[in-house]
DNA sequence: TTGTAAGCGTTATCAT
DNA sequence: ATGATAACGCTTACAA
């Protein structure tokens, strides 16, 4: 006779016993208590609470073969971007029957893969994946993954299944025309990191250029490195030991449009007078900086927000009309590139 | 004769046919290679590879009742600190077997013990929670859990396992000294949102300013709404309104501080000549900004990865010596209250 | 409205 | 080293 291998913790059965009812009936009161008698449904109420009863989820989701389980990768948890996005991710999954799952890749598409291996090990009811850059590998798993997929933070042609995002492209090359409207001339790049999106927004700031017949190379300045407020200090003197004469930067984030003003408050170089800045994303401070930083305004907590919509109405059997979702961006001009007295 | 309920996916006895083997012998190769036969390991393998073969999580946690699961509850995900915390446990989870599950509680006692539930569900390997004021309900939850629990970003006396953090009121002290002894005497205190941690770092305010004979509540600025660098600039506002005096700011965190700078800026107030900004947590821009703000130094990403450590310590048996981890702080003294030539 | 039986995919137990 | 069998805790299918 064979050993039972409970767990010590209280099952269905042990409330089904203590409620005098079967456990079907149990589960049934759990998830439909109005199929239950109300006789039935008080005694099982009683149970459960003098019992302390936790459903086990594992046994749910092996039983139902369904999970509650939102899976959602993104790069970095410490960058402003994605906290926003998470947060709108949040936000949208509040209040639902789903929970999120939260992988952070690191911006590795090793991490990626293993992420989504583990992912998929849970059934999940969807996906969600930042960018549109997965490695041949991701890209199949998530192409035979059998639930929805959303891609977000950019649109692309040949998205998996559903996308939410925008054109970094379009958004750098807006920001650059609305620097050279300005007035600027010798405007520069700098770029830290220079992920897939990062590389987009610099093609974008090279079109407008060459379009206006201004695009000069010596003038783009990027590291490998994170981005940082600090790092964007660093870049700023590094353009300038380059091309003192640069007039206008463009940055790749916030984060490093705040360091360039830093530094050129530190070198007392008037901004906008002799150095306008532009950022990228909006992120809150960047109307509160004094001078106010030019920026172009994404849609981060949108794109999490919609993402989850999205997912929830496909995993819910009603896809989208549109499964590709361009959250569009806006050119928010302040201080910091307000060169002549025009506004 | 019933149907089968079968999920079309690929399951163990699937790669058992395949390989030739019985299914138990299919799970040991893949959790203990070296038990199995190098010629049945390779069929395997090949059968695993061909098949496309995930495991089910479900299956394995309901079998085994262990699961990889480490469950943190932090109250905000956009917040530099948290974000800074999650860090640190994703670095110290990383390479492990273990995964993390993410829940936000938006400052809400609520939400917490609702995600404690969930969690629990889940049969997590261990738990991390945020600060030391759980709900009544809450910590019952965490002592019943039979699983390790850590108590993140503060110490204080009767933890509910394990705890690692700091003393919030002695690193608020510890500040307020450092702007009396810098020869300020009229310091007011800027704060938002007042979850427990603030409230406790106003109580190290006002001991400071009591012990030097310099208190004054009309100096104390504080709101519930939910901190931003714009508010800072408006709360220094508001103080500026009530007490044009004050020669010097104390706030809550650094976004705060970050936004009372532009606003001094802004009204032309020489910094730190006029007034001092002193903030709290030391976020990389602080060393950064024009002139750098001086901050009250601590070790998020260092609170995360001592709990996570802590953690798999617990549950691999060997609970750590000290269950208390004080993990400490440093006053970051910079140019934003450098009011006389002093270094 | 309630119950019985079988099954979800894996691992623990015992046996060979 | 390998396998047969039961068990994990729940839900589906079917019946009453």
């Amino acid at each position: 006779m064979r050993k039972p291998r409970r767990s010590g913790k209280v099952t269905l059965s042990d409330v089904a016993a203590a409620a005098d009812v079967s456990a079907i009936t149990v589960s049934r009161a759990l998830r439909n208590p109005s199929v239950v008698s109300d006789d039935a449904l008080a005694r099982i109420e009683k149970a459960v609470a003098d019992l302390g009863y936790v459903p086990n989820l594992a046994a749910q989701a092996l039983a139902s073969k369904r999970t509650n389980v939102i899976g959602a990768l993104i790069p970095s948890v410490t960058n402003n971007v994605f906290s926003d996005v998470l947060r709108g991710i949040y936000d949208a999954i509040h209040g639902t029957r789903f929970q999120l799952q939260l992988g952070n890749t690191r911006y590795s598409a090793m991490e990626e893969e293993k992420l989504l291996l583990t992912f998929l090990s849970q059934r999940p009811a969807g996906l969600i994946v930042s960018g549109i850059d997965q490695s041949r590998t991701a890209r199949t798993l998530l192409e035979t993954a059998d639930c929805p997929v959303v891609q977000i933070m950019e649109t692309g042609p040949d998205p998996v299944d559903m996308m939410v995002g925008f054109s970094h492209l379009d958004a750098a090359r807006a920001a650059v025309e609305h620097l050279i409207a300005a007035g600027y001339s010798r405007i520069a790049f700098l770029g830290a990191r220079m992920d897939p999106r990062t590389q987009r927004r610099l093609q974008g700031y090279r079109q407008a250029l060459e379009q206006a017949g201004l695009h000069d190379e010596s003038l783009v300045v990027t590291t490998p490195q994170s981005s940082s407020i600090s790092l964007g200090a660093h870049l700023l003197g590094d353009l300038l030991a380059r091309r003192p004469d640069a007039d206008a930067v463009f940055c790749n984030n916030d984060d490093i449009a705040l360091g360039t003003l830093f530094e050129a408050q530190r070198r007392r170089i008037p901004i906008p007078g002799a150095l306008g800045i532009c950022g990228f994303n909006d992120l809150e401070m960047m109307q509160t900086a004094w001078p106010s930083l030019t920026s172009v305004r994404t849609h981060r907590s949108g794109m999490g927000q919609d993402a989850v919509a999205m997912l929830i109405s496909a995993i819910e059997g009603r896809r989208p009309d549109n499964p590709v979702v361009d959250l569009g961006f806006e050119v928010m001009a302040r201080e910091s590139t307000r060169r002549s007295p025009m506004a």
